[in-house]
DNA sequence: TCTGGGGTCCTAGGACCC
DNA sequence: TCTGGGGTCCTAGGACCC
Protein backbone atom coordinates (compact mmCIF):
# COMPACT_ATOMS: atom_id res chain seq x y z
CA UNK A 1 0.00 0.00 0.00
CA UNK A 2 2.43 2.49 1.38
CA UNK A 3 4.97 1.46 -1.79
CA UNK A 4 2.20 1.87 -4.00
CA UNK A 5 1.57 5.28 -3.08
CA UNK A 6 5.55 5.77 -3.39
CA UNK A 7 5.84 5.09 -6.64
CA UNK A 8 3.15 7.25 -7.60
CA UNK A 9 -0.23 8.33 -8.00
CA UNK A 10 -1.62 10.13 -11.01
CA UNK A 11 -4.36 12.18 -9.56
CA UNK A 12 -6.68 14.60 -11.69
CA UNK A 13 -8.42 18.06 -10.32
CA UNK A 14 -11.53 18.79 -12.64
CA UNK A 15 -11.90 23.05 -11.70
CA UNK A 16 -15.39 23.93 -13.35
CA UNK A 17 -14.41 27.93 -14.75
CA UNK A 18 -17.25 30.83 -13.22
CA UNK A 19 -19.67 27.60 -12.78
CA UNK A 20 -22.62 29.32 -12.25
CA UNK A 21 -22.24 32.01 -14.88
CA UNK A 22 -21.27 29.24 -17.26
CA UNK A 23 -24.13 27.03 -16.42
CA UNK A 24 -26.71 30.52 -17.24
CA UNK A 25 -24.81 30.83 -20.98
CA UNK A 26 -24.78 27.36 -21.67
CA UNK A 27 -28.52 27.29 -20.93
CA UNK A 28 -29.36 30.40 -22.45
CA UNK A 29 -27.13 31.01 -25.69
CA UNK A 30 -27.78 34.81 -26.51
CA UNK A 31 -25.61 35.38 -23.27
CA UNK A 32 -22.28 33.89 -24.39
CA UNK A 33 -19.74 36.36 -25.29
CA UNK A 34 -21.62 38.79 -22.84
CA UNK A 35 -20.47 40.11 -19.39
CA UNK A 36 -22.71 37.87 -16.89
CA UNK A 37 -22.83 37.83 -13.38
CA UNK A 38 -25.02 35.82 -10.73
CA UNK A 39 -25.81 37.60 -7.80
CA UNK A 40 -27.72 36.94 -4.69
CA UNK A 41 -30.38 39.36 -3.63
CA UNK A 42 -30.32 41.07 -7.14
CA UNK A 43 -33.25 43.68 -6.55
CA UNK A 44 -31.77 44.33 -2.40
CA UNK A 45 -29.14 46.91 -1.38
CA UNK A 46 -26.82 43.84 0.34
CA UNK A 47 -26.41 42.29 -2.93
CA UNK A 48 -22.91 40.88 -3.86
CA UNK A 49 -21.29 38.92 -6.89
CA UNK A 50 -21.48 35.31 -6.47
CA UNK A 51 -19.64 34.25 -9.78
CA UNK A 52 -19.46 36.01 -13.13
CA UNK A 53 -18.28 34.89 -16.75
CA UNK A 54 -14.84 36.08 -17.67
CA UNK A 55 -16.44 38.86 -20.03
CA UNK A 56 -17.31 40.68 -17.05
CA UNK A 57 -13.88 39.97 -15.36
CA UNK A 58 -12.00 41.72 -18.10
CA UNK A 59 -14.05 45.11 -16.70
CA UNK A 60 -12.96 44.61 -13.34
CA UNK A 61 -15.77 42.96 -11.58
CA UNK A 62 -14.89 40.16 -9.17
CA UNK A 63 -16.69 37.90 -6.73
CA UNK A 64 -18.04 39.01 -3.75
CA UNK A 65 -17.93 42.81 -4.94
CA UNK A 66 -21.36 44.63 -4.33
CA UNK A 67 -23.91 45.06 -6.52
CA UNK A 68 -23.60 48.12 -7.30
CA UNK A 69 -20.09 48.46 -7.21
CA UNK A 70 -19.88 46.13 -10.08
CA UNK A 71 -22.49 47.75 -12.04
CA UNK A 72 -20.45 50.59 -11.58
CA UNK A 73 -17.89 49.09 -13.74
CA UNK A 74 -19.65 47.50 -16.16
CA UNK A 75 -23.06 49.36 -16.53
CA UNK A 76 -24.35 46.79 -19.43
CA UNK A 77 -23.53 43.92 -16.98
CA UNK A 78 -26.34 40.75 -17.13
CA UNK A 79 -27.24 40.28 -14.01
CA UNK A 80 -29.46 37.00 -12.50
CA UNK A 81 -30.59 35.70 -9.26
CA UNK A 82 -29.05 32.13 -8.83
CA UNK A 83 -30.53 29.33 -9.66
CA UNK A 84 -29.15 26.92 -7.60
CA UNK A 85 -31.36 23.54 -9.14
CA UNK A 86 -29.99 24.60 -12.59
CA UNK A 87 -26.45 24.01 -11.23
CA UNK A 88 -26.56 21.19 -9.40
CA UNK A 89 -28.28 19.13 -12.45
CA UNK A 90 -25.06 20.17 -13.88
CA UNK A 91 -22.43 19.39 -11.26
CA UNK A 92 -24.86 16.28 -11.01
CA UNK A 93 -24.05 15.64 -15.16
CA UNK A 94 -20.73 16.53 -14.87
CA UNK A 95 -19.67 14.24 -11.84
CA UNK A 96 -21.65 11.52 -13.57
CA UNK A 97 -19.42 12.11 -16.51
CA UNK A 98 -16.13 11.97 -14.52
CA UNK A 99 -17.11 8.46 -12.78
CA UNK A 100 -17.51 7.18 -16.34
CA UNK A 101 -13.50 7.09 -16.10
CA UNK A 102 -13.59 5.84 -12.50
CA UNK A 103 -15.08 5.36 -9.64
CA UNK A 104 -12.62 7.23 -7.84
CA UNK A 105 -13.59 10.44 -7.46
CA UNK A 106 -14.22 12.68 -4.88
CA UNK A 107 -16.56 15.79 -5.03
CA UNK A 108 -15.24 18.41 -3.34
CA UNK A 109 -17.70 21.41 -3.80
CA UNK A 110 -20.56 21.77 -6.80
CA UNK A 111 -18.09 22.38 -8.85
CA UNK A 112 -14.73 20.71 -8.51
CA UNK A 113 -13.64 17.33 -7.89
CA UNK A 114 -10.68 14.69 -7.38
CA UNK A 115 -10.41 11.90 -9.52
CA UNK A 116 -7.44 9.30 -9.45
CA UNK A 117 -7.00 7.90 -12.40
CA UNK A 118 -3.47 6.31 -11.59
CA UNK A 119 -5.69 2.23 -12.31
CA UNK A 120 -7.31 3.70 -14.90
CA UNK A 121 -4.60 4.29 -17.18
CA UNK A 122 -3.10 1.41 -17.94
CA UNK A 123 -1.18 2.29 -21.20
CA UNK A 124 -2.82 5.32 -21.69
CA UNK A 125 -1.44 8.96 -21.76
CA UNK A 126 -2.84 10.87 -19.26
CA UNK A 127 -2.42 14.20 -21.37
CA UNK A 128 -4.75 12.44 -23.65
CA UNK A 129 -7.29 11.40 -20.80
CA UNK A 130 -7.31 15.02 -19.40
CA UNK A 131 -7.88 16.94 -23.18
CA UNK A 132 -11.00 14.10 -23.81
CA UNK A 133 -12.35 15.05 -20.61
CA UNK A 134 -12.19 18.32 -20.65
CA UNK A 135 -13.79 18.28 -24.29
CA UNK A 136 -16.08 16.12 -23.74
CA UNK A 137 -17.48 18.21 -20.61
CA UNK A 138 -17.45 21.66 -23.00
CA UNK A 139 -19.12 19.58 -25.98
CA UNK A 140 -21.53 17.31 -23.78
CA UNK A 141 -22.26 19.92 -21.41
CA UNK A 142 -21.31 23.18 -22.90
CA UNK A 143 -19.32 24.22 -19.80
CA UNK A 144 -15.56 25.31 -19.44
CA UNK A 145 -13.32 23.92 -17.13
CA UNK A 146 -9.27 23.49 -15.99
CA UNK A 147 -7.41 20.45 -15.36
CA UNK A 148 -4.58 19.79 -12.85
CA UNK A 149 -2.42 16.63 -13.19
CA UNK A 150 -0.40 15.80 -10.34
CA UNK A 151 0.94 12.97 -8.21
CA UNK A 152 -1.10 14.22 -5.65
CA UNK A 153 -4.12 16.04 -4.41
CA UNK A 154 -2.53 19.58 -3.72
CA UNK A 155 -0.61 20.02 -6.12
CA UNK A 156 -3.31 19.08 -8.58
CA UNK A 157 -5.10 21.49 -6.74
CA UNK A 158 -2.02 24.41 -7.21
CA UNK A 159 -1.73 23.23 -11.39
CA UNK A 160 -5.54 23.58 -12.21
CA UNK A 161 -4.84 27.33 -11.08
CA UNK A 162 -2.35 27.58 -13.33
CA UNK A 163 -4.10 28.20 -17.19
CA UNK A 164 -7.63 29.15 -16.91
CA UNK A 165 -10.12 29.00 -18.51
CA UNK A 166 -9.86 25.81 -20.50
CA UNK A 167 -6.72 24.47 -19.56
CA UNK A 168 -4.84 21.75 -18.63
CA UNK A 169 -1.43 21.86 -16.26
CA UNK A 170 0.60 18.95 -15.44
CA UNK A 171 2.52 19.56 -12.70
CA UNK A 172 5.31 17.16 -11.44
CA UNK A 173 6.69 16.50 -8.27
CA UNK A 174 10.60 17.26 -10.17
CA UNK A 175 9.17 20.70 -11.61
CA UNK A 176 7.95 22.44 -8.33
CA UNK A 177 10.99 24.45 -8.11
CA UNK A 178 10.30 26.10 -11.11
CA UNK A 179 6.64 26.62 -11.47
CA UNK A 180 5.36 26.10 -7.51
CA UNK A 181 8.06 27.44 -5.50
CA UNK A 182 7.88 30.96 -7.26
CA UNK A 183 4.59 31.84 -6.50
CA UNK A 184 3.71 33.93 -3.49
CA UNK A 185 3.32 32.24 -0.49
CA UNK A 186 -0.91 33.42 -0.08
CA UNK A 187 -1.67 31.72 -3.40
CA UNK A 188 -0.56 28.04 -1.46
CA UNK A 189 -4.07 26.46 -1.37
CA UNK A 190 -4.47 26.45 2.60
CA UNK A 191 -2.98 29.56 3.02
CA UNK A 192 -4.85 32.69 3.38
CA UNK A 193 -4.73 36.35 4.60
CA UNK A 194 -4.05 36.05 8.21
CA UNK A 195 -1.70 32.92 8.05
CA UNK A 196 0.76 34.76 5.16
CA UNK A 197 0.68 37.80 7.31
CA UNK A 198 1.97 35.40 10.26
CA UNK A 199 4.33 33.89 7.63
CA UNK A 200 5.22 37.14 6.62
CA UNK A 201 6.65 38.05 10.35
CA UNK A 202 9.33 35.13 10.05
CA UNK A 203 10.55 36.00 6.35
CA UNK A 204 8.45 33.59 4.68
CA UNK A 205 6.97 35.27 1.30
CA UNK A 206 7.75 32.82 -1.83
CA UNK A 207 5.87 28.85 -1.37
CA UNK A 208 9.89 28.18 -1.70
CA UNK A 209 10.84 30.20 1.69
CA UNK A 210 7.74 27.81 3.01
CA UNK A 211 9.58 24.54 1.77
CA UNK A 212 13.19 25.79 2.79
CA UNK A 213 11.86 26.82 6.33
CA UNK A 214 12.18 25.42 9.68
CA UNK A 215 9.30 23.12 10.05
CA UNK A 216 9.36 23.13 14.21
CA UNK A 217 9.34 27.31 14.01
CA UNK A 218 6.37 27.46 11.03
CA UNK A 219 4.58 24.58 13.84
CA UNK A 220 5.04 26.63 16.75
CA UNK A 221 3.60 29.68 15.14
CA UNK A 222 0.90 28.14 13.00
CA UNK A 223 -0.05 24.65 14.69
CA UNK A 224 -0.67 22.03 13.14
CA UNK A 225 -1.54 23.50 9.88
CA UNK A 226 2.04 25.17 9.61
CA UNK A 227 3.37 21.80 9.48
CA UNK A 228 0.63 20.59 7.01
CA UNK A 229 1.96 23.52 4.93
CA UNK A 230 5.18 22.90 5.03
CA UNK A 231 5.00 19.65 3.50
CA UNK A 232 2.58 20.47 1.21
CA UNK A 233 5.04 23.16 -0.39
CA UNK A 234 7.79 20.37 -0.49
CA UNK A 235 5.17 18.80 -2.59
CA UNK A 236 4.14 16.04 -0.07
CA UNK A 237 0.66 15.17 0.31
CA UNK A 238 -0.91 11.49 1.04
CA UNK A 239 -4.33 12.11 1.67
CA UNK A 240 -6.15 9.65 -1.03
CA UNK A 241 -9.15 10.32 -2.99
CA UNK A 242 -12.00 9.27 -1.43
CA UNK A 243 -15.50 9.31 -2.98
CA UNK A 244 -17.16 9.29 0.23
CA UNK A 245 -15.84 12.26 1.73
CA UNK A 246 -18.89 14.59 0.63
CA UNK A 247 -21.52 12.19 1.90
CA UNK A 248 -20.87 12.39 5.87
CA UNK A 249 -22.23 15.82 6.52
CA UNK A 250 -21.17 17.12 9.78
CA UNK A 251 -23.69 20.21 10.03
CA UNK A 252 -26.43 21.64 7.94
CA UNK A 253 -27.30 25.82 8.43
CA UNK A 254 -29.24 28.35 7.12
CA UNK A 255 -28.74 32.11 7.46
CA UNK A 256 -30.00 35.14 6.11
CA UNK A 257 -28.95 38.97 5.84
CA UNK A 258 -31.97 40.29 6.71
CA UNK A 259 -33.87 43.22 4.88
CA UNK A 260 -33.36 46.21 7.33
CA UNK A 261 -31.73 45.14 10.55
CA UNK A 262 -33.99 44.86 12.86
CA UNK A 263 -34.46 44.83 16.88
CA UNK A 264 -38.33 43.36 16.31
CA UNK A 265 -38.49 40.03 18.46
CA UNK A 266 -42.04 38.78 16.33
CA UNK A 267 -40.11 39.60 13.44
CA UNK A 268 -36.95 38.00 14.42
CA UNK A 269 -38.51 35.12 15.44
CA UNK A 270 -40.59 34.76 12.21
CA UNK A 271 -37.27 34.70 10.37
CA UNK A 272 -35.90 31.85 13.13
CA UNK A 273 -39.15 29.76 11.79
CA UNK A 274 -38.20 30.14 8.69
CA UNK A 275 -34.33 29.10 8.56
CA UNK A 276 -35.39 26.39 11.23
CA UNK A 277 -37.76 25.26 8.90
CA UNK A 278 -35.29 24.66 6.16
CA UNK A 279 -32.89 23.30 8.37
CA UNK A 280 -35.22 20.86 9.58
CA UNK A 281 -36.34 19.98 5.98
CA UNK A 282 -32.54 19.54 4.67
CA UNK A 283 -31.98 17.36 7.46
CA UNK A 284 -35.17 14.90 6.74
CA UNK A 285 -34.08 15.00 3.13
CA UNK A 286 -30.69 13.35 4.33
CA UNK A 287 -32.53 11.69 6.66
CA UNK A 288 -30.02 12.96 9.90
CA UNK A 289 -30.98 14.15 13.11
CA UNK A 290 -29.15 16.52 15.33
CA UNK A 291 -27.33 16.88 18.36
CA UNK A 292 -26.81 20.17 18.88
CA UNK A 293 -28.17 23.70 17.40
CA UNK A 294 -26.20 26.52 16.54
CA UNK A 295 -27.59 30.72 16.60
CA UNK A 296 -25.42 32.92 14.48
CA UNK A 297 -26.52 36.43 15.16
CA UNK A 298 -24.75 39.47 13.38
CA UNK A 299 -25.24 42.73 14.61
CA UNK A 300 -25.56 45.79 12.81
CA UNK A 301 -21.85 46.71 13.44
CA UNK A 302 -21.22 43.40 11.96
CA UNK A 303 -19.96 41.70 15.66
CA UNK A 304 -20.76 38.06 15.54
CA UNK A 305 -21.52 35.91 18.02
CA UNK A 306 -22.64 32.25 17.87
CA UNK A 307 -23.99 30.36 20.66
CA UNK A 308 -24.94 26.58 20.96
CA UNK A 309 -26.10 23.88 23.06
CA UNK A 310 -25.59 20.22 23.00
CA UNK A 311 -28.90 18.28 23.21
CA UNK A 312 -29.84 15.04 25.68
CA UNK A 313 -31.08 13.79 22.84
CA UNK A 314 -31.16 14.07 18.89
CA UNK A 315 -33.78 16.10 17.19
CA UNK A 316 -35.33 16.64 13.53
CA UNK A 317 -38.53 18.47 13.39
CA UNK A 318 -38.68 22.13 13.12
CA UNK A 319 -40.53 22.84 16.00
CA UNK A 320 -37.59 21.24 17.78
CA UNK A 321 -35.00 22.85 16.12
CA UNK A 322 -36.91 26.47 16.13
CA UNK A 323 -37.36 25.49 20.28
CA UNK A 324 -33.49 24.88 21.12
CA UNK A 325 -32.70 28.13 18.38
CA UNK A 326 -35.41 30.41 20.18
CA UNK A 327 -33.84 29.82 23.66
CA UNK A 328 -30.77 30.37 22.47
CA UNK A 329 -31.69 34.05 21.43
CA UNK A 330 -33.77 34.81 24.56
CA UNK A 331 -31.05 33.88 26.33
CA UNK A 332 -28.22 35.62 24.69
CA UNK A 333 -29.43 38.36 22.06
CA UNK A 334 -28.39 41.75 23.46
CA UNK A 335 -31.35 43.55 22.59
CA UNK A 336 -29.34 45.45 19.77
CA UNK A 337 -30.41 45.49 16.41
CA UNK A 338 -30.00 42.54 13.98
CA UNK A 339 -28.14 42.29 10.29
CA UNK A 340 -28.08 38.60 10.15
CA UNK A 341 -29.64 35.55 12.03
CA UNK A 342 -28.56 31.90 11.64
CA UNK A 343 -29.85 28.50 12.45
CA UNK A 344 -27.35 25.42 11.63
CA UNK A 345 -28.05 21.74 12.74
CA UNK A 346 -24.54 20.63 14.27
CA UNK A 347 -23.34 16.81 15.88
CA UNK A 348 -25.20 15.08 13.15
CA UNK A 349 -25.93 11.23 12.99
CA UNK A 350 -27.50 9.15 10.37
CA UNK A 351 -31.50 8.49 11.58
CA UNK A 352 -31.15 4.97 11.19
CA UNK A 353 -27.72 4.67 13.27
CA UNK A 354 -29.77 7.11 16.01
CA UNK A 355 -32.45 4.36 16.05
CA UNK A 356 -30.37 1.48 15.93
CA UNK A 357 -27.83 2.31 18.49
CA UNK A 358 -30.88 2.87 21.02
CA UNK A 359 -31.99 -0.25 19.93
CA UNK A 360 -28.85 -1.72 21.09
CA UNK A 361 -28.41 -0.05 24.27
CA UNK A 362 -31.72 -0.42 25.25
CA UNK A 363 -33.04 -3.90 24.84
CA UNK A 364 -31.67 -6.92 24.47
CA UNK A 365 -32.48 -8.72 21.02
CA UNK A 366 -35.55 -11.04 22.26
CA UNK A 367 -39.20 -11.59 21.75
CA UNK A 368 -40.66 -8.44 23.42
CA UNK A 369 -39.07 -6.26 21.00
CA UNK A 370 -41.27 -6.68 18.48
CA UNK A 371 -43.91 -4.95 20.61
CA UNK A 372 -41.71 -2.76 21.79
CA UNK A 373 -40.97 -1.37 17.96
CA UNK A 374 -44.18 -1.19 17.18
CA UNK A 375 -45.36 0.86 19.93
CA UNK A 376 -42.20 3.09 19.66
CA UNK A 377 -43.84 3.56 16.35
CA UNK A 378 -47.56 4.83 17.75
CA UNK A 379 -44.91 6.87 20.53
CA UNK A 380 -43.55 8.32 17.72
CA UNK A 381 -45.96 9.88 15.84
CA UNK A 382 -47.25 11.41 19.17
CA UNK A 383 -44.80 12.68 20.87
CA UNK A 384 -42.01 13.06 17.79
CA UNK A 385 -38.91 10.90 17.85
CA UNK A 386 -36.62 12.90 20.25
CA UNK A 387 -39.25 12.69 23.23
CA UNK A 388 -39.15 8.67 23.01
CA UNK A 389 -36.06 8.33 23.27
CA UNK A 390 -35.78 10.56 26.22
CA UNK A 391 -38.13 8.67 27.68
CA UNK A 392 -35.99 5.43 26.41
CA UNK A 393 -32.71 6.50 27.86
CA UNK A 394 -34.02 7.04 31.49
CA UNK A 395 -35.87 3.75 31.49
CA UNK A 396 -32.57 1.86 30.58
CA UNK A 397 -31.46 3.60 34.25
CA UNK A 398 -29.51 6.85 32.83
CA UNK A 399 -29.08 9.30 35.29
CA UNK A 400 -32.75 11.41 35.24
CA UNK A 401 -33.05 14.88 34.62
CA UNK A 402 -36.35 16.46 36.34
CA UNK A 403 -37.44 17.81 32.70
CA UNK A 404 -36.94 14.31 31.79
CA UNK A 405 -38.82 12.65 34.12
CA UNK A 406 -42.45 13.95 33.03
CA UNK A 407 -41.88 12.39 29.39
CA UNK A 408 -40.85 8.71 30.98
CA UNK A 409 -43.95 9.01 32.65
CA UNK A 410 -46.05 9.64 30.06
CA UNK A 411 -44.05 6.73 28.09
CA UNK A 412 -43.95 4.57 30.32
CA UNK A 413 -48.51 5.29 30.69
CA UNK A 414 -48.57 4.92 27.16
CA UNK A 415 -46.29 1.93 26.89
CA UNK A 416 -48.42 -0.10 29.59
CA UNK A 417 -51.74 1.20 28.56
C1' DT B 1 -25.48 54.58 1.83
C1' DC B 2 -19.74 48.15 1.20
C1' DT B 3 -18.76 43.46 2.33
C1' DG B 4 -23.58 36.48 1.08
C1' DG B 5 -24.28 31.93 2.42
C1' DG B 6 -22.74 27.29 2.48
C1' DG B 7 -19.44 24.61 4.86
C1' DT B 8 -14.81 22.26 7.49
C1' DC B 9 -11.20 22.12 10.72
C1' DC B 10 -8.50 23.82 14.58
C1' DT B 11 -7.64 26.12 19.07
C1' DA B 12 -8.28 27.58 23.63
C1' DG B 13 -10.39 27.87 28.03
C1' DG B 14 -13.38 26.15 31.61
C1' DA B 15 -15.92 22.40 33.88
C1' DC B 16 -15.57 18.13 35.62
C1' DC B 17 -13.71 13.64 36.89
C1' DC B 18 -10.23 10.65 38.82
C1' DT C 1 -2.42 23.41 56.45
C1' DC C 2 -1.43 23.04 50.67
C1' DT C 3 -3.11 22.58 46.25
C1' DG C 4 -1.14 17.75 40.94
C1' DG C 5 -1.84 16.53 36.55
C1' DG C 6 -4.10 13.90 32.94
C1' DG C 7 -8.09 13.30 30.20
C1' DT C 8 -12.60 14.35 28.17
C1' DC C 9 -16.45 17.13 27.06
C1' DC C 10 -18.48 21.41 25.90
C1' DT C 11 -18.56 26.05 24.04
C1' DA C 12 -16.99 30.05 21.34
C1' DG C 13 -14.35 31.97 18.00
C1' DG C 14 -11.22 32.22 14.11
C1' DA C 15 -9.18 30.90 9.64
C1' DC C 16 -10.03 29.16 5.41
C1' DC C 17 -12.42 27.56 1.14
C1' DC C 18 -15.95 27.80 -2.72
Amino acid sequence: MTNKMKTGRVILHVDMNSFYASVEMAHDPTLRGKPVAVAGNVEERKGIIITCSYEARAYGVKTTMPLWEAKKKCPQLVVLPPNFPRYRSSSMAMFDLLRSYTHLVEPVSIDEGYMDVTEHLHQRNVMELAKEIQERIKEELLLPCSIGIAPNKFLAKMASDMKKPMGITVLRKREIDKILWPLPVEEMHGVGKKTAEKLNTINIYSIKDLAKADEYQVKQLLGVNGERIVKRANGIDNRPVDPDAISDFKSIGNSTTLREDSDDERELYKVLEKLSQSVALRLSRKNMVSNNIQLMIRYNNRQTITRSRKLNNVISSEKEILAAAFQLFKKHWSGNPIRLLGVTAQDLVDKKESVKQLDLFSYEKDAKQEPLIKALDVLQSKYGESIIQKGIQNSSGKKKRETDINITTSFQKDFLS
